[in-house]
DNA sequence: CATGCCGATTGAACCGTTTCAATCGAACCT
DNA sequence: AGGTTCGATTGAAACGGTTCAATCGGCATG
């Protein structure tokens, strides 16, 4: 139930001043920088310059400009300044999904640093469509946006060095620039798939599965292939022989993960460690594990990816490889800013190193333990 | 470790044909409606008009327009659509954390639901602080956002009540109006404390902790009191006492849960069971008791609140009042765009009602289980 | 006393769009 | 043929700031 009360104007001696816009909603009329000027005593340049560059404005002027703002509760329009050549004070931050925490943890760091700075974040979400991401670069670029942070859906950076090469300064998020020139802030997730392996071979595990996602994607391909490289290079040893397979799943969820414990199982000879691409896989394995009636570490030894905040909190703890999310989302925000400020900017790649965090669920196989 | 490796520009072959402004950056000369109407042979009015109302122009007319948008790359600037009088299709979204999985859902809820009206989402966490949060109202003003969601960060709404009296359209998350006219939408937490209180009473429990945050939070305090009410009804009938104790921590995070397992334990007797007032609390808790050597559900009895993503991964599987998250925020939205495009328009106030997830981590106490 | 300088202030142009009233041509009516 | 109507198009005035060159007054200097 609503009524259609249009408002009545507020007792006003005299004349109706303002235009009844729409229908019903107040449309206060807005103060401008006129108004403020008029009872200020002074021109609309010297509140512009009150604002903008208090010191060159005599104390005593700016004190009645100030006086003047507070009691007409004056509040200056970013758009308009905007036109005038200025910046729109706002950035754009596109991630695949931002109910994924991983995204969220990012998106945190960036915006404490931008927040300092004045910048408002823009936040969208691909959903990892190419078609989506598209609108929302359309539409950042219609609000003309002062730089953009991005996690790509795709391969194609074509329509994102576009924005970049007019003017937008653009960070790379979680993704390699390849051959276009911008910047970007990665892990290292061959380093990441290298340090999962070399853990459990190092506690003596020679059969070791990875359940991956598609190999489209690139962290999936790069963890794979780290941890192939560590593998290979323990086989390389006389005497030992390291079995490596790969299970691969159409998505990195837990559900998904818990349905490969079917498959997983299935191996034969049944494999004594799983890698698991990322943390979700890895919760949806221990869960599929538990249903099995199979107890993690002792009767399979599990490695996730990402360190999610619950991780520590799985029993059996799971052992997981720690991205800085945090801090990437942080540092992308800092390149924007250099980038968006400072006048001498090359781009630049910066790579930051996974952690291995070695918990509960990893332990060395049963054979071979005291 | 980090390596800051300095890209290579690329080799580009022949002159540098863009025009170097502070030192390095492209900045192009943006295309004005201007441009695309001298190449399209038509004035900017009509350029306009084919771009607003395209019906209204003849047919040829517009594809030479639209052709000359194309061949031009024009991406019209919202910033000066919105100067003469327009929207500037941008809604503020303040919550506490975005950090936290419970406001990003809603965020996403609400994302999914603006998207569709063409609205970009510009994100704040406030922290709980209400100073930063008044940061972010003003800079929210500044950018003359057309409607604002808000998870207030305090009791006082002036501010947020003031923006919404300048015609911002303005709802709630999770928060009651109170005497203020705004829209809002909520879930009940009374109710959903008293169906966490319920469900441990049925099961026999007769000595419940409350792991509770800050009462001056009024989520916190709402949920205590749903519990306190299911207690006092328990508590009415003869030959039953139920004993009901609050442990308070400052703040709704896993560290503090873990920390507030010493007060827990320390009680005299120790309770059979607790309530936590989140799930980020419950984890903490539960990784206590870990830590304590003590297994629930069979030392404890441990029931969450939120019924984040993790909570049914977790082992024992967390019981907890799930609320519909996303579904709150696209309500939020809905309101939002209905009294920012409708002219009729009564506030209202939507409560959803919260769900018991009965899982693994609730249990009858040892006492009386068969 | 004339001159020059400097800090403070200001008038006016400008940014890129939307919109309104005015114009124009063609078709239609009497 | 003259008048009317209607659809398509357009010139120009906003919108609300920023900025630049010009102005002004006061003070020190020659």
């Amino acid at each position: 139930m609503r009524t259609d009360g249009v408002e009545p104007a507020p007792p006003t001696a005299g004349i109706v001043q303002r235009p009844v816009r729409d229908a019903g909603r107040p449309a206060v009329q807005r103060v401008t920088i006129r108004d403020v000027a008029s009872l200020a005593g002074v021109s609309v340049a010297t509140v512009s310059n009150a604002l903008n560059r208090p010191s060159i404005v005599a104390p005593d002027t700016l004190e009645r400009v100030q006086e003047a703002i507070a009691r007409t509760g004056f509040v200056r329009s970013t758009a308009a300044g905007q036109l005038r050549g200025g910046k729109s004070r706002t950035v754009g931050v596109v991630v695949l999904d931002l109910a994924n925490p991983f995204f969220t943890d990012m998106v945190r760091g960036a915006e404490d640093v931008l927040r300092k700075h004045g910048y408002m974040l823009m936040v969208c979400s691909s959903d990892e469509s190419t078609e989506q991401e598209l609108h929302y670069l359309r539409l950042l670029e219609e609000h003309r946006v002062d730089g953009l942070l991005i996690t790509p859906a795709g391969h194609e950076l074509r329509e994102i060095a576009k924005l970049a090469a007019y003017g937008v300064p653009t960070v790379l998020l979680d993704r390699d620039a390849n051959d276009e020139a911008l910047c970007s802030v990665t892990v290292d997730d061959i380093r990441g798939g290298q340090l999962a392996a070399h853990h459990l071979l190092e506690l003596g595990h020679a059969d070791i599965a990875f359940v991956n996602g598609p190999a489209t994607i690139r962290q999936c391909a790069d963890r794979r292939e780290g941890a192939m490289t560590a593998v290979r290079a323990k086989g390389r040893r006389p005497r030992r022989d390291v079995v490596f397979r790969e299970i691969e799943v159409p998505a990195l969820t837990a559900d998904h993960g818990e349905r490969a414990v079917g498959a997983l199982l299935a191996l034969e000879p049944r494999p004594t460690a799983v890698i698991c691409a990322n943390d979700l896989l890895a919760l949806g394995v221990l869960k599929g594990l538990a249903s099995a009636r199979l107890a993690p570490p002792e009767d399979l030894a599990v490695v996730g990816y990402d360190d999610v905040t619950f991780a520590s909190m799985l029993s059996p703890a799971l052992t997981s490889v720690r991205q800085p999310k945090y801090e990437l989302g942080a540092t992308a925000a800092r390149l924007l800013v250099e980038e968006a400020t400072g006048g001498a900017h090359e781009h630049r790649s910066i790579r930051f190193e996974p952690e291995l965090v070695v918990r509960a669920s990893s332990r060395a196989p049963r054979a071979i333990r005291p």
